[in-house]
DNA sequence: GTTATTCTAGAACATCTGCTAAAGAATGAG
DNA sequence: CTCATTCTTTAGCAGATGTTCTAGAATAAC
């Protein structure tokens, strides 16, 4: 019926991705998009509607692709508490350091001054909750949630990662030791 | 010997401190900054600098003013391990919500991404690595350091602040129940 | 091959960005 | 008062911003 898209949705979703998570919203460009993604502004507003459309799109990318992924990789359903603690583990094994962040964590701190908080945060937010508050009480569930947010921004600002990894071990070594009922 | 400054230099700082909270760095304008702080550009260049000058003199002003005065009023050397459980619970209490957040999370989080992540922003968090470093053990102080900028990142993505304030009173009566050596 | 439809490319727009220059206003030393 | 010095104000610049418009290219049903 007409002319067919020539790039791959994925692979564009991931270069934008990979900007939003390295410089937030605001302070990356249509320019700049355009660079990472190979998208001209043209095909972008064509597909997208507008920067924030891209960035939705990005957002939920990094939610199925990255959050997702890294649960279904080292917590899955019956690796139970040991499964959360190579979860933990593995945010200090990222790529790049560990520096492009995480979008869920950024994007909760960029937006959170605006009055319109996107419910997709909230919704990915309650992704990780879930996933604690089904292997453990609720305040302890709560504390790993805050943990993980924690851990992401001390990562991000270079934080000695060793440290951050004996701690991680030590509360989980806490946790397991502990009669605990979910 | 020549014209003196009209305006008050700490009320500008706080002014300024409060729209950098709210926005970052990158997205409040110098245009904003006026209405913020009353100022002209003109003079906001002709005291600071640029708009990194006058973004460190308000960060230096947030830790002097906001970080430290929140330690010394909660967590004083004598108060020990309930002066630090006083410091998390008043992160619930902020005036606004505290969806103003913390300028040293947002800036960690905010310039995380960049090459050249501010020295301040390391330094301030150090101040409270030392803190609880004073009081607990290494492992257990590097988590609440974590957990310190969880709790600012969940409550500013505007988190159930009960759950986050129950999560903090249990994890202290564990803290306090254990025989702890600094 | 025609044609309706959709994608791409590139230029362009209005607005906003950080920042500066020039002129006017206030100060205190002499 | 004089005058050098510093602050304040206003206007404006050059470049970047998100977005749109138009022309051209590719598709698939007919």
């Amino acid at each position: 019926m007409a002319r067919v898209c020539e790039f791959d949705p994925s692979a564009v979703l991931t270069s934008a991705m990979e900007a939003f998570r390295r410089g937030g919203f605001e302070s990356v460009s249509i320019r700049t998009l355009e660079d990472a993604t190979g998208l001209k502004a043209g095909s972008i507003y064509n597909s997208f509607g507008d920067k924030q459309g891209l960035f939705r799109a990005a957002f939920a990318h990094y939610v199925e692709h990255v959050l997702r992924a890294r649960i279904a990789e080292h917590a899955p359903p019956e690796a139970g508490l040991a499964g959360l603690r190579a979860l933990f583990i593995s945010l200090m094994y990222e790529p790049d350091d560990g520096t492009l962040g995480c979008l869920i964590t950024n994007s909760a701190v960029e937006f959170g001054g605006s009055d319109a908080q996107p419910a997709a945060v909230h919704a990915a937010l309650e992704i990780l909750a879930d996933l604690f508050g089904q292997r453990l009480p609720a305040t302890q569930s709560v504390k790993l949630l805050a943990l993980y947010q924690g851990i992401l921004v001390l990562v991000r600002a270079g934080w000695n990662k060793p440290a951050l990894e004996a701690m991680v071990q030590a509360e989980f070594d806490q946790l397991e030791g502990e009669p605990n009922v979910a």
